[in-house]
DNA sequence: ATGTTACCGTAACGCCTGTTACGAATGGAG
DNA sequence: CTCCATTCGTAACAGGCGTTACGGTAACAT
């Protein structure tokens, strides 16, 4: 393997043990030494890789854009229409089972984590914008009949409401199971016209 | 001033730094020298009210609960009917100025805290089920003729909405703008058989 | 006025943090 | 085989953390 690939596989195995560290231990918890535990390796590794802590995370939160960017792509792709399309995507950003519960921590631990953080924050900014217009995009394919305004006040009625979803379900699962969190999205597809 | 009365006023003086620095410092920075700085004090005094670190955050989280429960059922009483009361107590929830924005960036700051700490999700889970509890009875009220489940799904999408739009706009308030926000909840409501 | 008690600021403790410096290992080039 | 550059583990550093111990001070009771 080459040097290159050698250094992005590596970037990728710390990000992963950040997220990994933030779902299991918390944003108090994610330490440097953390994370190179999690990861392997020590924290020699880490700093070699990257110029200092913030440089890791955010790489980190870039990574998880990506990431959930390519699975959105594909559910988006094999949907079999724009409605259905909608859904599949709006369904993923919930927390149904444990792999996306702890996606949902990790978001809310990177939120937190941005506060303070100019660039994580940007970034979070970034990444919340372009997922509100793929939204309004599926949502204007789903009802073309709609104007503009309609589909972004529907819009903004779809992402927060999975947002606040995930939030709830990720620190409470017992109270939010996932047949509700389904039915709850499905009826306000349906209340909206969408369905 | 009695003893007591004394007592009480700091622990709440307390409660309040705790929230200033979590909303303008964030989690990572929520130190006990922060807060007595915040509190005009010294960190001796913080040790000599509360036992640990985390009976102080458990008492800011506690203490949170109490006074937006309060402004709620304020909100709740002077309402003309059913309907504007779900309205006016859905709508303190969302971000919509300086003050509710700050709420929300302390609400998710206890909730990444609450990742490791057995106690602050315990309270965290009790408030969110007591408030789900709240909007469910509002919702009953201003739409008499529906079934529990009924009820049960559209709070469950009003609540998640309204957490998931003061976490949007708490995070990038020029993206989301009060008006979009109150339009956002107007045309839900609407939508569900509510306005 | 004096003794007693509660209060709380000061200073220190040990631990853990991010970061840096150094040296050993590794692996490709000549 | 030898040399050199790169890689990364080890160990240390200064600083900040939560927590503790102690001493002075102010308020109350007698």
């Amino acid at each position: 393997m080459s040097r290159a690939a050698d250094r992005s596989a590596q970037g990728e195995t710390l990000s992963r043990a950040v997220w990994s560290v933030l779902a299991e231990q918390g944003l108090e918890r994610l330490t440097v030494r953390a994370v190179a535990a999690a990861a392997g390796c020590t924290t020699g590794l880490v700093m070699h890789r990257f110029p200092n802590r913030r440089a890791l995370l955010l790489h980190a939160r870039q990574m998880l854009h990506r990431v959930t960017r390519v699975r959105v792509e594909a559910l988006e792709a094999e949907a079999g229409s724009p409605r259905a399309a909608l859904r599949a995507v709006l369904r993923q950003g919930m927390a149904l089972d444990e792999q996306t519960r702890q996606e949902s921590i990790v978001w809310m631990g990177f939120l937190a984590a941005a506060v303070t953080d100019e660039e994580l924050i940007a970034e979070h900014r970034r990444n919340n914008r372009a997922w509100r217009e793929r939204i309004e995009r599926l949502t204007a394919a789903a009802a073309p009949e709609w104007t503009a305004e309609r589909v972004a006040t529907v819009t903004l009625g779809l992402i927060t409401m999975t947002e606040g979803m995930a939030a709830y379900a990720a620190a409470d699962p017992a109270a939010f199971p996932a047949a509700d969190q389904e039915r709850m999205l499905d009826s306000t597809l349906a209340a909206y016209g969408l369905a």
